[in-house]
DNA sequence: GTAACTTTATAAAAAAAATTAATAAGTCGG
DNA sequence: CCGACTTATTAATTTTTTTTATAAAGTTAC
């Protein structure tokens, strides 16, 4: 009798959440709608729509927003996600730097971004360091914990996402990453890879909005991938997709840190770049970089070939030349292989604009099938430096409208 | 005031129609099911199960398939699909040979294949052939037309999904392909590429039921690939997705027939195997392909490097090798991009067995990071040489049971 | 500026759909 | 052969959704 009693109601809540989970989430993804909107989209009655939007706006997750457009009849009232409703906390973990926001169910930052100049490669005990920061954050702004849907953490390396373990950081602990910071929050944790948090990005706020088929490079110190298929972020059987950096690319190469020769990091990324304008110039190469480094390869970074490049310096064009046509090479394999109506270029490199893009395209011409390259757009990234921030605002925000299945309660 | 009805009976109709399309999924792919199953599964009561189930079975969809098992109780009744409810005629064009079969929904064979030995590469009007050899087919089966639920086409070809225009042949009409076959057959005409169908043959029967992730390579004159991606088959922004043999892989390389320099198929393709075989012969290599061919270089095809090597021919055995090693390489580049479970090997090439999965897999461990390599499994298809034309009947079952918004009455 | 037409909103009535409950029927194990 | 258990069927009940009617608010054309 009871477990019959159960079944059903969870039944009955199970269809009632899913249809709020689904207001929620087309709240969340597309902004104001109004009640004919809704009824339109959803397939269900005006009554209908107007009886869920009431227990919502009762709960207080939605609220009135202003009269929409008519084409001649009275204008329809508009409802949106109530920005203040819930928050969520957003870690940023990189191997230098650590980046921590509060952000609004309008994905809007409460209060200005924490920095840390701390990191995976420092030696300090980081999770320690990001509870403190991250409860200040929060007793600053002044919101109470249980208004925070969760917090949503990124970090690089590899990540199995069959057993949550990563296997390039936290691995003396041997414990799944969700579990880790679960001790350090008091509320729900999802950890998603950074590179791919960036492509969550770009899929909800970015150029691949509305998309289905996307490439997202970060190019960084190394070649990072994420991809989205079908409108969805696809992470592969135990979320190692992308490992775009890894693939063999040189017949009789560089030894990689991973281990094997001629990986196209070896020959495409940041830090080869560097190493090639130290290696030039200490063979005697005349180039702006010299000036702007005062004389000292230590300091040369991405950041000063690019400028150098911007000035334009002959020397930094052509490695940034040579750097692009490598990866060009790299990119024609995707996209003979994803057939992608977008390829968005991320990270430091892409600063470099058509110094970098330039070459890249030219050697997409020449390696690539002519009909499925015209079928690509290869565009910049229009996101800023918190954009890894934003991608797991996104996750967390999203992961909560559509599984959560126990609706929380304002 | 007719609108506002039309609308809501659509609304009506179109709730009721997915239950039933699910229903009629479910039982086409996973065969006998009871009432309780489906009660669990679906998540509604038994009344309402039996209510749908009576409606279907009374249209003529559905019979009673005997008992199931119990733990300790009344036995339930079995419903499946009436194999003789509806037909798909389903065709595979290759270059040289086309393939037609009457199946129905069972997936059985209702007559046996008919072959034709012309092909895309004829002169005549295949068509026509097409045409007669369909007609003749199913009058001899005594089915009427409008128990054929569709017909599904199947060939090789860059195949534009936005258009349906093919860029390989039939391009003088200019038509899309779905056009140009609604000529020939009185029904609904499905198309789909040839390696991509035996992907989804895959998916529906063989090795890939029920897992998300995974690569179906076909080893033949060329190197196909099809992805199937999170359950479901990736086509590409434009569905050129899967071009892995025209990937950028040599240096230096040989020009290949797509107009390109250096790619895959240039030194990993059965045509390149065969030439290298030719010149090895032609340069003085001795070898039991010189026995089995009669002396006649022309005959040498991969069925005689395979059946050579198969008898311990060292320089098959070699010939074998090397393409292995050069196709492993290029496996190691999708082994890092995609983190599929499973790569399954199909094509005339897999059937060379050990010879040319041992030489894959000795390249994998040296170009794979092992994290990754450890997690997909290389095996080859069970499926045997009807397995395209077993994807496009698949095809146009689930086109029709899970997109049928018109609900055909037997 | 007003009449005619549209679109949106709300409440009560009606219809539809699904579930519960009661009952019956068939099975298994001891 | 009896009791526990699963499945099946029917009617009654409940839940959910839609209709219908009415009102409110705008737009457009004359």
């Amino acid at each position: 009798m009871d477990s019959e009693d159960e079944k059903t109601i969870s039944v009955r809540d199970s269809k009632k959440t899913a249809l709020r989970n689904k207001l929620l989430t087309t709240f969340y993804q597309e902004g104001t709608k109004s009640i004919p909107d809704l009824s339109d989209s959803l397939q269900l009655s005006i009554p209908t729509i107007t009886r869920f939007l009431e227990e919502l706006a009762h709960a207080g997750y939605i609220i009135e927003e202003g009269e929409g457009f008519s084409s001649g009849g009275r204008r329809p009232v508009l409802y949106g996600l109530n920005p203040n409703a819930k928050f969520v906390i957003s870690v940023d973990i990189g191997r230098f730097i650590i980046r921590i926001a509060l952000v609004n169910l309008r994905n809007q930052f409460i209060a200005p971004v924490r920095i840390i100049n701390e990191g995976l490669s420092s030696q300090s005990d980081i999770l320690q360091l990001i509870k403190q920061e991250s409860e200040d954050l929060i007793k600053q702004s002044g919101i109470s914990n249980d208004k925070i849907l969760g917090a949503g953490i990124s970090l690089p390396g590899l990540i199995d996402i069959k057993t949550g373990i990563s296997y390039s950081y936290f691995t003396a602990v041997g414990k799944p990453l969700h579990e880790l910071f679960k001790e350090i929050f008091p509320f729900p944790v999802f950890v998603e890879h950074d590179t791919k948090a960036m492509a969550l990005a770009e899929l909800s706020f970015g150029l691949a909005k509305g998309k289905q088929n996307v490439l997202c490079l970060v190019l960084g110190a190394g070649v990072g991938l994420s991809m989205i298929m079908a409108g969805k972020l696809y992470k592969g059987n135990s979320g190692f997709a992308g490992e775009f950096g890894h693939i063999p690319v040189a017949d009789n190469g560089q030894l990689c840190y991973c281990g094997k020769v001629g990986c196209l990091e070896t020959v495409a990324s940041g830090v080869t770049l560097i190493q090639n304008a130290r290696n030039g110039i200490a063979s005697g190469a005349s180039s702006k970089i010299t000036d702007l480094t005062n004389n000292n390869p230590e300091k040369i970074s991405l950041d000063i070939i690019i400028k150098a490049a911007a000035l334009g310096d002959q020397y930094a064009i052509a490695l940034l030349s040579r750097t692009g046509e490598s990866l060009g090479k790299g990119i024609a394999t995707l996209l003979h292989l994803f057939n992608p109506e977008m390829i968005i270029l991320g990270g430091e490199l892409s600063k470099a604009g058509n110094h970098i893009t330039d070459p890249i395209k030219q050697t997409l011409n020449q390696h690539a099938i002519a009909r499925i390259l015209r079928d690509t757009e290869l565009v910049t990234t229009e996101l800023g430096e918190n954009a890894t921030l934003m991608g797991t605002v996104a996750l967390v925000i999203n992961n909560f409208f559509t599984k959560g299945a126990d609706f929380p309660k304002l």
